[in-house]
DNA sequence: CGCCTCATTGACTAATCTCAAATGGAGTGG
DNA sequence: CCACTCCATTTGAGATTAGTCAATGAGGCG
């Protein structure tokens, strides 16, 4: 591919400048291939690296005592990983590949360099490491919330949305490296239960999950019955320098806001942090 | 109080000097009282401010379209409410008073002020941020792998232990506020549910909980029960000046590191963002 | 072929929810 | 002080959802 996943979502967000692209031309200098099964990041590293996927699937999890695995995130091509478990010694969690992978690791000292040196990419930054707690409450939510049956919609229904950010999505669905077994995990059900909810979700005619593909067979139906509002994933810019100093000296920045984004402002989703 | 919680919470993390001192200071001096049901933070505030919370304990919820709601956290006095919805236009939660509140508004133009005139406080503000997400982290885990019982007694731990933090728990248990329908919207269960669950804890003789008070019969017991772990709430620093330059312009710092914190290091939890 | 892992299904059990009603304290107006 | 209301709590009975245990099938791979 031409343009990386990472710089294609990026600039769906910026408006990139040819010192941005610069950056992630430098970062991709240093792309290494991982094996199915392979850890980017494993309990007790201090100082691990993070990194952008370039290819392939991975989940970010924990473990605990007693050997259950609560999946926390699936990261795909463009998505950072470990970022933030870099500025903190704080998380807990593992990666782990689902698929071979190619991803650019960053170091700790390269992600300052770019912080001072690309102040717009350091907004990328922050911009995903918010998008991925957006991602944790939504999933919370639904854990929390709804049926067993939504849950596995509405995070099928995110990773098409997802994927489609970075041209991986089809016109009916995506080719999909995830097991019955990690949607249990991801979802806190069992990978029976899971079995017989896709089967339901398919004798309907909304979705059909085999094969290592996900097919939409009634889109506008699954989005209402898993009442899928894609807005968590597209939320608004880190505030910009023209309205105020930003946090990170991240200066001269040109953000693009799409239309569609708007739709969501001022509507009924609550704010805090 | 002589002290405030939130400075005696971030001093037990981190020395404090006389300038660090005088700017929570500064903040006190806009220290307002709120109603039991204010909202600190709604929805559609694009502009509004963040809270340090002096006395009183709030929620941050989720309203889902059918009405549902999803508790994500409960604040307590020295949390910081809504600062990640300050820095960024993306995220889509309430803040909600529980009881009486006396809290600091922080207007966005203060919080860059500290981010800048005193980089110790901005580190305690990224700290409070990352201790956030390990805690919804936390709660997504227990939302999706433990039982109801393990969850009550889990989330009801976890506010013992914050409350110790700013000296507000007892020796035996802690005064709550929180109401069995709040437990339902954290955990995901229904307040009947919660009801009979809670019978079953105090029957087995490990905590009670009634008249808005907790009280742990068994300590030992319970901890061991709902497999708590407090080292998510007691994580590292972020990264200090003298290791590598800060990213948020965190100069010169003088982070403490008690000896407690130590054992969680290096130890079996996986760490990723 | 033999051995994996993942998917699928059935029969049964356990956890949780729904609906409904009773209890009890705190505040309010008479 | 009493009657009344509101809200949180408590309990019961039955329905529903999801889990457990167990077995079979299907595909990939050495």
């Amino acid at each position: 591919m031409s343009i990386s996943p990472f710089a294609h979502k990026v600039s769906s967000r910026m408006r990139l400048g040819g010192h941005e692209l610069g950056a992630i031309s430098d970062l991709h200098l240093r792309r290494r291939k991982y094996a199915t099964g392979s850890h980017l990041v494993l309990q007790g590293d201090h100082d691990h690296s993070g990194f952008v996927l370039a290819s392939g699937w991975a989940i970010v999890y924990k473990t605990l005592p007693d050997g259950e695995r609560q999946i926390v995130n699936f990261k795909l091509p463009g998505d950072f990983v470990g970022v933030r478990a870099m500025l903190f010694r704080s998380a807990d969690l593992s990666a782990e590949t689902l698929t071979p992978v190619e991803a650019t690791e960053v170091k700790t000292d390269q992600l300052f360099n770019v912080f001072t040196q690309t102040p717009l990419l350091a907004t990328a930054v922050l911009w995903a490491i918010t998008r991925d707690d957006a991602m944790i409450v939504e999933h919370l939510v639904g854990v929390g919330q709804r049926s067993a049956a939504q849950r596995v919609a509405h995070l099928l229904l995110e990773l098409d949305e997802r994927l489609r950010l970075v041209g991986m999505a089809g016109k009916s669905g995506f080719s999909c490296p995830v097991t019955q077994y990690h949607l249990a995990d991801a979802l806190g059900l069992t990978p029976v239960h899971i079995n017989r909810v896709l089967r339901e979700i398919r004798l309907a005619g909304l979705m059909t999950f085999q094969q290592g593909r996900v097919t939409f067979d009634d889109y506008a139906g699954l989005v209402d019955f898993a009442n899928f509002d894609r807005g968590y994933l597209d939320h608004g810019d880190p505030l910009s320098a023209d309205e105020r100093q930003a946090p990170l000296a991240a200066d001269r920045l040109q953000t693009t806001r799409p239309d569609h984004v708007d739709k969501f402002r001022g509507q009924s989703r609550p704010q805090a942090d």
